[in-house]
DNA sequence: CTTTAGAAACATG
DNA sequence: CATGTTTCTAAAG
């Protein structure tokens, strides 16, 4: 998987997404219904929603804010097709994301895609992954801005207690997604 | 319009 | 209640 990268933590910030064109669309898919998005550098957005679509494509906008959008389902069918395609046929070798985000929370998108399926982790064992052993919630919160869904696997960290913890698109899916992967690991 | 400071908000422990 | 980071708001340059 080809990830590009880009920070917002400098003022380059606006300059640097001004151009951009993202191409979007929402599909259903085998958790519900997602918004799906992507630039010229690869998947730039994935997020699921139960019925109001506009609060995801608020979310979409808010991310890239200075990007122009388009829609086009017919262009973001394939690509739903690619990223849910049962794991015997999965090609995501080829897959490229483009990813936006503060250093930190890039750190942790990134530490996150090698969580491997079936496996979960805490937030405070997350923390150490990154070597912030004391960053706790700052994880949950950089955790809960994952704009990449399902791909990024925020779904496998759960409270060090045992417990499942939060998940933006509702704690329900975040169970269905983990019951998913514990039948074909 | 841009910068800044401070408070409030968080998918925690 | 402390934690680290981000976002929101208001005020000022």
């Amino acid at each position: 998987m080809l990830i590009t990268t880009e920070t917002t933590a400098k003022q380059q910030l606006k300059i640097s997404t001004e151009l951009i064109q993202i191409t979007y669309g929402s599909h259903p898919t085998p958790f519900g219904p997602a918004l799906i998005a992507f630039t010229a550098k690869g998947l730039c957005h994935l997020d699921f929603f139960d019925d109001d679509s506009i609060r995801a494509l608020t979310q979409l906008h808010k991310n890239w804010p200075h990007a122009t959008f388009y829609q086009d389902q017919g262009a973001t069918t394939t690509l739903t097709q690619r990223v849910f395609a049962p794991p015997s046929q999965q090609d995501s070798q080829s897959l490229r994301l483009h990813l936006r985000g503060t250093d930190f929370q890039l750190k942790v998108w990134l530490r996150l895609l090698n969580i491997p399926p079936g496996h979960l982790i805490s937030y405070q064992e997350l923390a150490q992954l990154i070597d912030q052993p004391s960053a706790a919630r700052a994880v949950g919160g950089a955790v809960g801005r994952n704009p990449i869904c399902y791909l990024i696997p925020c779904h496998r960290v759960v409270r060090s207690d045992g417990s499942i913890g939060g998940y933006r698109s509702g704690v329900a899916r975040k169970k269905a997604l983990l019951a998913s992967e514990a039948n074909h690991p």
